[in-house]
DNA sequence: CATCGCGTAGATACCGCTATCTGCGATGCT
DNA sequence: AGCATCGCAGATAGCGGTATCTACGCGATG
C-alpha cells in the first residue's frame, strides 16, 4: 500500500499530488507560480488542496530552498514605548515584506543575549535586529563585531538599530537617528528663546546615546556664543525617578537654571514633578524639554516640548535594509529627528 | 571527491563527523545528549564542533523531529501598554521553556487575522496565543472554532488570551481575567464610600470585557441595594478621547454624578482631562477610577485608584497551559484581579 | 570454549519540499 | 515531410537532521 493520507496526520505535497492524480512536483509549481501548468491541471490541484485543507510545511520549504523568511528582533524589554514603537516598525514591515518575526528579549543581560544570538542562528533569520541603547565600549564592538561575523556565516544579517556601528568591515547594518541633530535644534530652541542657563539632566555615563546628545547640546552653545557651564550637565538614568532626584539636588544647590534639557521623555516626567513639588511653575518659571516624544510626552501637563524620534520608522528601515542589500545600497542610515513643541517651554521672562 | 566543507557555506552535521572521524549520527547524539556516546568519542566531536563553530539547523530539526520549539503571539497593535505587557509575559515564559516567541499583529483587520493563523500553520508553531478583546458574536465563536480546529489539525494549540471562550468541544485553551469580579470589586468600593451615582464611562456595545465588567458593576449595586441609574451608563470606546467627549456629553446633561467607573484607565484619563476642563476636582468633587492598570495609571493626577489585570501573568498562563497540557490539567483558567487604590477616589462629601 | 549480553558506533530510511534534468507529444519552420 | 522547438509534467537527488535497526568488539557466563 502506497502512502496515504492517514486520518491524524497533516497532508504533505504527495498527498495533494495523489488525490488530484499528478505529481508532487506540479503541485509545488502550482503552489509556487513560478513554472507554467497547464490550467485544467492547475485547477484539480487546487481543488485537492482546498479538499485536504493542505498547508506548507514551512520548515521543509526553508530547508529545501534557501529562505527562512523571518527576521528577528532582538530587545531588552518588550514593555517601554520605546521599544514598543519600533518593534511595531519592525512586524510592519516585515509583514508587509512577506516575513515573519521572532521576537527575543535579554533584559540587559549579555549572557542572554549571547544566547538568543545562538538560538537565532539556529533559526537562519534572514536578518537579526539588535535594538537599544548600549554602552560604547570596546568589549561591546568587539561583541557585536563577533555576532556580526557569527550571524553572517549563519546566513543572517545583523541589524544594529539605535546603536552605535561597530565599525568597518564587520558585516552588519546600522540604522540610526540623529542623536547630535536633534539635540542641537533642541537647545538651539531654547537659546532662541533667551535661555541661558540650561541644565542638561541625565547624562547617563559611557552611553552612546548621551555623549552625542551632549554633544549636540555643547554645539548649539558654540554656535549661539553662550559658554556651557559645565556644572549644569548632570549625570542620572534614564528614569523618572532619577530625574526627579537629579533636579532635587540641583535646586538644592543652585536655582539660576531658566530651562532644563532632559535627556529622556521619561526624565522629563520625573523633573516635572520635582519642580512641581517644590512649587517652580513650568513654562512660566522654567522651561523644561525632553527627548524621544513617546506617547507619554503629549499626556504630561504640561504637554512636553521635546524631540521626535521617529521610532517606527527605524524599525521599517531596519527590516528594509537588511532584506535588500546590493553593492548600491547603503548599509548605514541615519534618520531624521525633529523638535515637536508643545507647552513645556517658553521664552525667558526677564 | 566526497562532499567537503566548501569554505563559505555553513558546517553541517555531516562535516562535523567527517572532521572528528565519526558518523553523523554520532554527532547527533554527542548534542542531543540521549544515547551513550563513550568520552572520547565526545570530546573529539565536541571539539569538531567548536572548531567549525557548527550551529545545528533548526528548520532540518523541525523537520526529522516532532517539535518546533516556537509558539506565537498575535495581537491587534504591539504598542500599547496592554498588549506589551502580555508580550512580555508570553515570551518570558516562551524563553523559559526554550521556545521561541513569533510575533504578528493584525491591527484588528479579520483579513489578516486570517492570514496570519494560515501563516502560522505553515509555521507549526506549538501553540497560537491571540490576545485582546473581541466581540462576543456568533461570527467570532465561529471564527474561533474554525481556527482553532484548523490549528488542531496543524498540531498547534489556539490559546485565546483575555478573550471569551468559542465554547466547549473546539480544541482551545482559555486564559482569561476576572472582569466582573474586578468591577464588582471596584464597585463595591465606591458604593462603600458613599456614592450612590455611579456613572460607568465606555461600554463598548458587544465586546465581552465590556459585558462583565458592566455585570460586576450591577451585581453590586445589587448586592448594596442600590438601584442603577441606567441613564448613568454611557457608551463609547476605549480611548482617551471617547472618555472625555462621553465626560463633556454626561455633564452638559447631567451633574449629580459623584463617581465615574472608567471602562480602562485610558478613557479615565480622558475623563480626567474633561473633568478638570470644566474646573470639576478630583477626588474632591467627583471620584474617578479605572481598569486595567497600566503604568499611565500612576501617572495621572492625581494617581488613578483601578483593577489591576495581570497582564504579565496573562501571558505566561497562556504558555504555560498551551505547552503542558494533559487529561489532568484544566484548558481553561481565570485570573484574578483586585483593586488598587491610589488618589482618584474618595469617600462621598455630604 | 561457544554463547550471551552490553556498550558503542554506523547504516539506512525517512521528514516534506524544491532544483534540475529528463521525457514526450504538439507545434513551428523551411 | 523532417527536424528543431516549445510547453508541460514526471523522476530524481538532495537540504540537514533524527529514529531505528544492525554490526561489532569484548568481558561475563554456563
Amino acid at each position: 500500500m502506497p502512502r496515504r493520507s492517514e486520518p491524524g496526520k497533516r497532508p504533505t505535497l504527495a498527498d495533494v499530488a495523489e488525490r488530484a492524480g499528478v505529481s508532487a512536483m506540479t503541485v509545488s509549481r502550482v503552489i509556487a507560480g513560478n513554472y507554467p501548468v497547464a490550467p485544467p491541471t492547475r485547477s484539480k490541484v487546487l481543488r485537492a488542496m482546498r479538499d485536504l485543507d493542505y498547508v506548507v510545511n514551512a520548515h521543509a520549504r526553508a530547508l529545501a530552498g534557501a529562505t527562512t523568511k523571518t527576521v528577528a528582533l532582538v530587545l531588552d524589554d518588550a514593555t517601554g514605548p520605546f521599544f514598543a514603537f519600533i518593534a511595531r516598525g519592525v512586524e510592519q514591515q516585515a509583514a508587509s515584506e512577506g516575513r515573519l518575526c521572532l521576537l527575543c528579549t535579554t533584559h540587559g543581560d549579555p549572557e542572554r543575549e549571547l544566547a538568543v544570538v545562538e538560538l537565532l542562528r539556529e533559526q537562519r533569520a534572514e536578518a537579526v535586529i539588535l535594538v537599544g541603547g548600549a554602552q560604547d565600549t570596546d568589549t561591546y564592538t568587539e561583541r557585536m563585531a563577533y555576532f556580526a561575523r557569527a550571524l553572517d556565516k549563519s546566513g543572517s544579517r545583523l541589524v544594529l538599530c539605535g546603536r552605535p556601528s561597530p565599525g568597518p568591515d564587520v558585516p552588519a547594518t546600522v540604522v540610526e537617528y540623529d542623536n547630535e541633530g536633534g539635540a542641537y535644534a533642541m537647545t538651539a530652541y531654547l537659546l532662541a528663546n533667551g535661555h541661558r542657563k540650561i541644565a542638561y539632566v541625565g547624562r547617563e555615563p559611557g552611553l552612546s546615546t548621551t555623549d552625542e546628545r551632549v554633544r549636540g547640546y555643547r554645539r548649539a552653545h558654540a554656535d549661539h556664543g553662550v559658554a556651557v557651564d559645565e556644572a549644569l550637565i548632570r549625570p542620572g538614568t534614564f528614569t523618572r525617578e532619577s530625574g526627579a532626584a537629579v533636579t532635587e539636588a540641583l535646586w538644592e544647590e543652585r536655582t539660576d537654571a531658566t530651562a532644563v534639557f532632559a535627556a529622556t521623555d521619561m526624565v522629563a516626567a520625573g523633573v516635572l514633578k520635582a519642580l512641581r513639588g517644590r512649587g517652580v511653575r513650568v513654562p512660566e518659571d522654567v522651561s523644561v524639554v525632553g527627548f524621544d516624544d513617546i506617547p507619554l510626552a503629549s499626556d504630561l501637563t504640561p504637554a512636553l516640548t521635546t524631540v521626535h524620534v521617529p521610532h517606527e520608522q527605524l524599525g521599517r528601515e531596519a527590516v528594509r535594509l537588511a532584506l535588500h542589500r546590493g553593492p548600491e545600497i547603503e548599509d548605514r542610515v541615519v534618520l531624521g529627528t525633529h523638535i515637536v513643541v508643545r507647552d513645556s517651554a517658553a521664552p525667558l521672562r526677564p
